[in-house]
DNA sequence: ATGGCGTACACCGTACGA
C-alpha cells in the first residue's frame, strides 16, 4: 500500500498534474493540502473517472485539504471529521477518515508568516490543538495513526537548504521544532528518517530567485506513522519530478509504501 | 538588496504563501 501528500497550491490549476501523477502513480491514499476550492467546486466527477473516491473540505481562496482513495483498493474515506474538536478553527486546514486499515489524518499547518508574529501565534496554538487531540484520540483509535501533510516545519538542520540563514526563523524555530518533536513523541515515526536518504531531500522550493534550479528548499511536508507499524514501512520517497513541470507546485508529493 | 513568483478575487491592486 502506498500513502502520499502533496501540498498542491490550488487544485483548481493542478488537477491535470494531479491526474497525470496518479495515472502514473497510482498510490492507495493521498493527501492533498491548499486545495483552494469551495467544496461546489471540488473536482469529485474526475477523480472519480480516475479511480479515486474523495473526502473534503474547503472554502473560497485559502487553505482547503482533502482525502483520496483509490477505489479498486482501499475506497472510500471512512467516518470522516473536518477539524479539530479541540479547536474552533475557521480555516480548513484539517481533515480525518480511516481508510486502508489507518486512521489518516490530512493537515495543512499554518504558515506562521513570522516569529513572534500573530500568525505563529495561531500557528502554535493550532499544533498545540492538534497534540492535544491526537494524544486523546490515539487511546481510543481504532486503528493505527498516519499523519500526513504540510506541517511548515523543517525539523531538523538537515531538512534546510540553508541552516544558518534560517537559523531561528519561521520554519526552523526552537518553538516549531519542539511541537514536531512532541507530535513524534506521541508515538509515532517521521517516515521519510526511517531510510538512509541522500543529503538536501526538500519537498518546498520559493518559486521565486530559481530556488528549484538551486535546490534552495525544505523539508516541510511530512509523512508521521503510529511507530507500532514502523516496522510495516518499506520506503518513503519525495518525487521531484512534477516540480520540474510547467506551472508546477511549489510542493512536491512525499510517498510512502507500506505492507499489508 | 526584504526584491523575486504564483494563486485567488476582484479589479487593473491586495492578501497570502514559506
Amino acid at each position: 500500500m502506498h500513502i502520499a501528500t502533496w501540498n498542491v497550491n490550488s487544485l483548481k490549476v493542478r488537477l491535470p498534474q494531479v491526474l497525470d501523477w496518479l495515472a502514473a502513480h497510482p498510490v492507495d491514499v493521498l493527501c492533498l493540502q491548499e486545495t483552494k476550492l469551495r467544496d461546489e467546486h471540488f473536482p469529485v466527477a474526475a477523480l472519480a473517472e480516475a479511480g479515486y473516491e474523495v473526502a473534503f473540505a474547503g472554502q473560497p481562496t485559502y487553505n482547503g485539504v482533502a482525502i483520496l482513495g483509490r477505489r479498486a483498493t482501499v475506497g472510500m474515506p471512512a467516518d470522516v471529521i473536518v477539524g479539530n474538536p479541540h479547536f474552533d478553527d475557521p480555516q480548513q486546514r484539517l481533515i480525518s477518515a480511516t481508510i486502508g486499515g489507518l486512521r489518516v489524518v490530512c493537515a495543512y499547518f499554518p504558515n506562521g508568516q513570522a516569529v513572534g508574529s500573530e500568525k505563529f501565534d495561531y500557528k502554535l496554538r493550532w499544533i498545540d490543538a492538534l497534540i492535544a487531540w491526537l494524544g486523546d484520540s490515539a487511546a481510543a483509535a481504532p486503528a493505527p495513526i498516519a499523519l500526513l501533510g504540510d506541517f511548515n516545519i523543517a525539523p531538523e538542520d538537515r531538512d534546510v537548504h540553508d541552516p544558518e540563514k534560517w537559523a531561528g526563523q519561521i520554519h526552523c524555530s526552537d518553538e516549531e521544532r519542539a511541537r514536531f518533536s512532541r507530535l513524534v513523541a506521541l508515538g509515532m515515526v517521521d517516515a521519510f528518517r526511517l531510510f538512509e536518504q541522500p543529503e538536501k531531500q526538500f519537498s518546498w522550493w520559493d518559486y521565486r530567485m530559481l530556488g528549484f534550479r538551486r535546490n534552495a528548499g525544505l523539508r516541510i511536508d511530512h509523512i508521521l506513522v503510529d511507530a507500532r507499524i514502523a516496522g510495516r514501512v518499506e520506503a518513503c520517497r519525495i518525487d521531484r519530478e512534477p516540480r520540474k513541470l510547467d506551472k508546477p507546485s511549489d510542493h512536491a508529493p512525499v510517498i510512502a509504501e507500506l505492507t499489508p
